[in-house]
DNA sequence: ATAATTCTGTTTGTCTGACAACTGGAATTA
DNA sequence: TAATTCCAGTTGTCAGACAAACAGAATTAT
């Protein structure tokens, strides 16, 4: 049973701090990309840290491609544009127009996906997608206690649909992006799934997403994921409790 | 002027060469979600690297959630599904199937920008996105010299667009795409580029999806986005020099 | 004999100091 | 004046140590 005790702030890894800490630096704009950092024997002081705290930090940062390091000469901050990967940082499920900017992009890439399905789709996957479907229906018949499960299948739900995709990149995208959503705003979703008056109705959404999966429609089951999605994301920001500048 | 000389093999980081090396035995399954990681020590003398080397790599692993480590346990690999990142690996670019699954997910996002774009655009938005087409009208008409310029203003025709939508997450996220397509097939590209009996066909593509802006209509630009990026990845997959497995 | 407690070795997290590789510019020399 | 050499500074790597946390064995208490 979940959702009985918070999980204990445990005592984050110092790196993860730091990297979070200049990367927010550099997204305030507070560092400009051209602009070189502090060394790494300055950051160790600043932030009371030994040196290899700081250089592990650094090195996250240059993984991704958001600072590179010249030897003897000192780190900066990459042009934009030079990323190598896509992450989403905590932050943006503090302002309202930056969660609802994440999931109309979430909600795009998943209607692509079930339009993909829709057609690539094998029997098999189409039964573990039905399985999901009933999975949810059940939960909601059981009521407010069910409303984890209820959530748990439909994000597979939803993962089984890009699995049937057939395209790799689609499943990683969102599962990527739905354990973001679900580590930053499961409370908020449980909430919503416990409001009783919307269970047949979104239940209903999913439905159509399934139907037009079943009858190889491509552009119905874009069209009805799409609905959801964009439902989903307004029911969820309507709810959830931040700041809408 | 690029293209002269190719860049030196500097000499990698000692980190991304191991956190690649440990990356590549999580993709092709021989450590498996739940397995156990050698120890710190352990992989120290294996890959015959100062600790400190080995933590660095190990700590960008963990910074994707790849692996979850427990101090005076050890480092596990973490289930699918995850990730904290989103992240392409070199390795897409050496299988066709990858490459156009790629190119794919591309395709619908750039295509969902067009679409969103085309209601949100302010008129300087427009004129900015306009300039980069004529530039690329500009370099297609100066011939096969200009290919790179055009590949330049390309990118940029379709950034801006991406800007225009006022979304964020999509200008990171193409961004993010577009410099990892550029570093791993540019050179594919600029052959593709100098193909001169494309360049008028091309070009009418793009004209499609700025005319579809011009005229707000959402749908128009989204088909026109969707059909040149289909395109496009056909040509370059059909000219890649990459095995069909 | 069983249950609770303590001890111990292992592993990750952090600290410290050192040296190597490299760079840009200053000081020196031709 | 121009070329060369030198030097202080910075990142990259190395080595060793201790702290913190954990799992399981050993010990003790019930």
């Amino acid at each position: 049973m979940t959702g009985l005790f918070d999980r204990i702030d445990r005592p984050r890894r110092l790196p993860d701090e730091i990297a979070r800490s200049i990367s927010q630096a550099i997204d305030t704009g507070q560092l400009k990309p051209g602009d070189r950092l502090p060394t790494e024997h300055s950051l160790s002081t600043q932030f009371g840290v030994a040196r290899t705290v700081v250089r592990e930090a650094v090195s996250l940062l240059k993984y991704d491609g958001v600072i590179e390091a010249k030897r003897g000469v000192g780190a900066f901050v990459s042009e934009v544009g030079n990323r190598s990967a896509f992450r989403i940082s905590p932050a943006c499920f503090e302002k309202r127009q930056r969660l609802m900017q994440l999931l109309q992009l979430r909600t795009g890439v998943q209607a692509d996906a079930s339009a993909l399905a829709a057609t690539a789709h094998k029997k098999p996957a189409l039964k573990r997608i039905g399985a999901f479907l009933q999975d949810m229906t059940a939960a909601v018949d059981a009521g407010t206690a069910e409303a984890e499960r209820h959530l748990d299948a439909e994000a597979a739900f939803y993962r089984a649909i890009a699995e049937a995709s057939g395209n790799d990149y689609y499943v990683e995208f969102i599962a990527m992006i739905e354990r973001q959503v679900d580590e930053n705003l499961r409370s908020v979703a449980v909430k919503n799934a416990m409001a009783s008056e919307w269970g047949a109705k979104v239940l209903a959404e999913h439905a159509a997403v399934f139907e037009a999966l079943k009858a190889r429609d491509p552009e119905a089951a874009r069209a009805a994921t799409r609905t959801h999605f964009e439902r989903a994301a307004k029911r969820l920001a309507d709810r959830a409790d931040i700041a809408d500048v």
